[in-house]
RNA sequence: GGGAGUUUAGCUCAGCUGGGAGAGCAUCUGCCUUACAAGCAGAGGGUCAUAGGUUCGAGCCCUAUAACUCCCACCA
């Protein structure tokens, strides 16, 4: 071993052992339980970040452990093409050339993409293998591999067949500029200062006017009703008449629909079918037509009459002002209201209604919703499970056609002389109805979460029936972000449902957002975010992944900074240095032998074992982060700072039998934290392991600490507090550490030499000497209690007659209010009579210990 | 507008089915003790956001209020 900390000389090297020698490998074995887990695949449009590696740590931790533990584990790794923000991507580029994708045209562009892939989808699988993670990787699944678009062909084909795809129209932003869709990812919603037009519209019987409010004048040519709300008495008799649209003479309807709301503007609003999500559903209720007055090109239509040809926006202007000299315009007031624009271009996008691919939510919804109901999927924290269910509960149908290039292109054909639509797993030569073979397909894509929504089975196999999917599934957990529980977890259970019959996952853990140290959402926008790679770099991914882990709680957003991971190095540097004296220490022992255990023995081994059992109850509940704190507080605060210091006394000493048990408790308590460090940390565990004078080829599949019962031992517990009694005393008295005093103990039970050496040593002592009174303790000294010992310091010069009266004082109020307490609460008949009888008893023991106490500080 | 979350020590956060307020970091004091000064020993520091309620007993349960955060929808 180095003689100190350098995660750089062997992290790497230890990571191509492990790959070498195939141990993230896993094949079904019906003789053994599974635990399988599938990664969500990160995008391959960039590098990875925090969030990944918060993510992909918690998987690493789960596996590590299981796989350990004797299960047959599986975590697929893999990667998604993320169409859209790819696309862009590749758009860029092109605009950089000068160029546009329709002039590389649609094939090059495909083929742009896919060299795209094949370069960054390696560069983030090393990136996480820097981190030490241990999937499959000969298990890599990409969601445009050739078997995963067969699931997807499959999958659609199947939903097809059973009635579960149409088509049909929907809202889909536009912006005229680019002349493109834009997701609604890419149409951002900027705030704007606008106005809002009051407008006439007059009743064609002359009985009246209703006034509308709008943002929107250019959009009147496309109205084709207004609407009021039903209840409202306002126009509640009024429904149904029809009214003169302004500079068209047309006519239109006053119509009923609760979509209005009374208290805005007049609570009447002008219908535009054709320009307004909202208003084309208002359409279907009431049976409108839609008009269309703005062209592909943001310029406005026929419909517009004079104004055909105008920018939609320069339009309004001159709009308004003939709505003034024709009498209809009532006021314009300043407005702010939130408008959507490109995010490339920056011109604000239209609502377009076009034909799109659906498919129909209710009856898939259905057993998804149950399936989380009845148990059978749970999430970790409980919460999440009302995100997933609210959202499915409320349930659209999913437009999943996508007006882009790269991805699944959807497997539709037409026939360009019937005008029929094929749908199969393979693509059709010949129109099965006219035998025609002039055939086209849909221009459109899949929605990437359609891939996605088939992951973890796609990625066993499906649609085949593979001996990995029978064994591997469903898998055992999933863990993934608060923020796609909609997008992604909702939609491989539904999927799961309908193709597999089986749930995905039992367990659904979500992890949360990576934040900087003042709670902002890192970004490379912003600039605020930690590079993984270069923290590996600088402090060893070990490092890393401890910080990661370390004080995080599942579901709630971890604030992060550099600091966190210095503070995690330097945990691991104590490590690394107590395993080292333990290593020096156990030269040339070959067998560990638990016999003929001392009391230090004993209680070291007992709190070992206590936490192995909080470890593992822990990690069972996914609390991951309190199974390492518990662990990390034992061996620093119980191993480190007690029984390595006494074994000291041991391995120096001449007691040959004693320094053999020493020895062997040493590199058993050593040996088994390691593995229960290793989930979290793998690298320099793995590095210490083989290190070890006792060893397997791996720590990675040594066995999981297991809990076995171990009596602890009561007289040392009472030495451990006599010890820090002493320590108390001495440093209220301010006697420095490096001034040693005599100690006199005197003790209702036998104090075999070992422990008396100890109190003399971590009690700084130069002397120790038993006594059965006070009296013998000749010199001035001040007092340290336990319950059944009692430790006389003589601190010469430093004894304080008053202080020492004044701390004895102190001492006995406490313990009087403690007292008190207990009698108190013991006296309440209620107490004793409801609480639980561990409660009440550990109370009276309580009571009878602080008694002593007390009894022997009054005695003085 | 609908939903969810957070509020505990200077900072980051634990705190189990309700049963004497915790950790790490930071601060202060002492110590280079042969694994580790990236260390060891000790100490100080909290009206558990606020106001009510339930209970023998509330950080935890209920009601209301405030501040902050996030998600979804929408603003004619």
């Amino acid at each position: 071993m180095d003689n100190t900390y350098q995660p750089g000389n062997f992290e790497e090297g230890i990571y191509a052992t492990w790959l070498k020698n195939k141990y993230f490998a896993s094949f079904p074995n019906p003789n053994k339980p599974k635990f399988s887990v599938v990664m969500p695949p990160p995008n391959v449009t960039g590098k990875a970040h925090v969030g990944h590696a918060l993510n992909n740590t918690i998987q690493d931790v789960l596996v590590r452990r299981k796989r350990m533990q004797g299960y047959e584990t599986l975590w697929t790794p893999g990667t998604d093409h993320a169409a859209i923000a790819t696309e862009e991507v590749l758009c860029k580029a092109l605009k950089n050339q000068g160029l546009t994708k329709e002039q590389v045209g649609r094939e090059n562009f495909i083929s742009r993409g896919e060299k795209w892939y094949a370069q960054y989808g390696d560069l983030i699988k090393l990136q996480f293998q820097k981190l030490g993670i241990s999937p499959d990787w000969d298990r890599e699944a990409f969601t445009m591999d050739e078997n995963l678009c067969a699931a997807v062909r499959h999958a659609f084909v199947e939903y097809y067949k059973h009635g579960l795809i149409y088509r049909g129209k929907r809202s889909v932003n536009y912006c005229p500029s680019c002349k493109t869709t834009i997701s609604d990812n890419e149409n951002v919603y900027v705030e704007q200062n606008t106005f809002l037009w009051h407008i006439r519209y007059p009743f064609a019987d002359g009985s009246g006017e209703v006034v509308i409010a709008t943002t929107r004048p250019e959009t009147l040519f496309g109205d084709t009703a207004v609407a009021v709300n039903p209840k409202d008495p306002r126009y509640k008799n009024l429904i149904g008449k029809q009214l003169i649209l302004p500079l068209t003479g047309r006519t239109i309807p006053l119509i009923g629909d609760e979509y209005s709301e009374m208290d805005f503007g007049t609570g009447a609003v002008k219908i535009t079918p054709a320009h307004d999500p909202n208003d084309y559903e208002i359409g279907l209720r009431h049976n409108l037509e839609s008009i269309v007055c703005i062209d592909d090109d943001g310029r406005l239509t026929d419909a517009a009459g004079k104004f055909k040809g105008m920018d939609r926006l320069q339009a309004r202007k001159p709009i308004e002002e003939e709505l003034k000299k024709q009498g209809y315009l009532v006021k314009v007031e300043k407005y702010k209201n939130k408008v959507g624009t490109c995010e490339r271009c920056g011109s604000m996008t239209e609502p377009k209604i076009s034909t799109q691919w659906f498919v129909k939510m209710q009856d898939l919804a259905q057993p998804a919703i149950e399936a989380v109901k009845s148990g059978k999927i749970k999430f970790v924290p409980k919460r999440f499970e009302k995100t997933y269910l609210n959202w499915l509960g409320n349930i659209k149908d999913w437009c999943i056609s996508r007006q882009i290039w790269l991805g699944h292109r959807i497997p539709v054909f037409y026939c360009d002389d019937c005008g029929a639509q094929i749908v199969e797993e393979t693509d059709p030569t010949v129109c099965p109805k006219c035998g025609s073979k002039h055939l086209h397909q849909d221009d459109d894509v899949l929605d990437t979460w359609f891939s996605s929504a088939l992951w973890p089975f796609s990625t066993l196999g499906y649609p085949k029936h593979t001996k990995e999917l029978e064994y591997y599934y469903p898998t055992d957990v999933l863990v993934t972000g608060y923020d796609i529980i909609t997008f992604w977890v909702s939609k491989m259970v539904f999927s799961s449902l309908f193709f597999t019959k089986k749930i995905p996952f039992k367990d659904v853990l979500i992890n949360g957002i990576v934040r900087d140290a003042r709670g902002v959402k890192m970004s490379k926008h912003l600039g605020n975010g930690i590079d993984p790679m270069e923290m590996i770099a600088k402090y060893g991914a070990d490092a890393l992944r401890l910080s990661l882990i370390n004080g995080m709680s599942m579901g709630t957003d971890l604030k992060y900074s550099e600091d966190r991971i210095k503070e995690a190095k330097i945990f691991i540097n104590k490590i690394y240095n107590a395993s080292k004296f333990v290593i020096s220490a156990t030269e040339g022992v070959r067998e560990i032998k638990l016999e003929n255990l001392a009391e230090k023995d004993k209680w070291i081994l007992h709190h070992l074992n206590k936490t192995i059992k909080s470890f593992n109850r822990n990690m069972d509940r996914y609390n991951l982060s309190n199974a390492l704190g518990g662990l990390m507080d034992y061996f620093v605060s119980k191993f480190c700072d007690w029984y390595i210091e006494l074994a000291k006394l041991d391995l120096y000493g001449d007691d040959k039998k004693a320094k053999a048990t020493t020895q062997s408790v040493l590199l058993y308590v050593l040996d088994q934290t390691l593995k229960m460090f290793h989930i979290f940390i793998p690298f320099v565990t793995e590095y210490i392991y083989l290190s070890l004078p006792i060893h397997e080829k791996t720590i990675m599949l040594s066995k999981f600490p297991e809990d076995k019962r171990q009596p602890n031992s009561k007289i040392f517990e009472q030495v451990v507090s006599l010890i820090k009694q002493i320590r108390a005393v001495r440093a209220e008295y301010k006697v420095p550490d490096n001034k040693r005093t005599k100690i006199y103990v005197q003790s209702k039970h036998k104090l075999s030499q070992d422990l008396l050496d100890g109190i003399n040593k971590l009690g700084f002592g130069n002397q120790i000497q038993v006594v059965t009174s006070e009296n013998q303790a000749s010199e001035k000294h001040v007092k340290a209690l336990a319950e059944d010992m009692t430790a006389y310091l003589p601190i010469g010069e430093l004894v304080d007659e008053d202080k020492e009266r004044e701390r004895k004082q102190k001492e006995i109020e406490s313990l009087q209010f403690e007292i008190k307490r207990s009698q108190g609460m013991l006296a309440n008949a209620k107490f004793v009579e409801k609480a639980p009888a561990a409660l009440v008893e550990a109370e009276r023991s309580k009571l009878q210990k602080n008694t002593a106490l007390l009894e022997k500080l009054l005695k003085d």
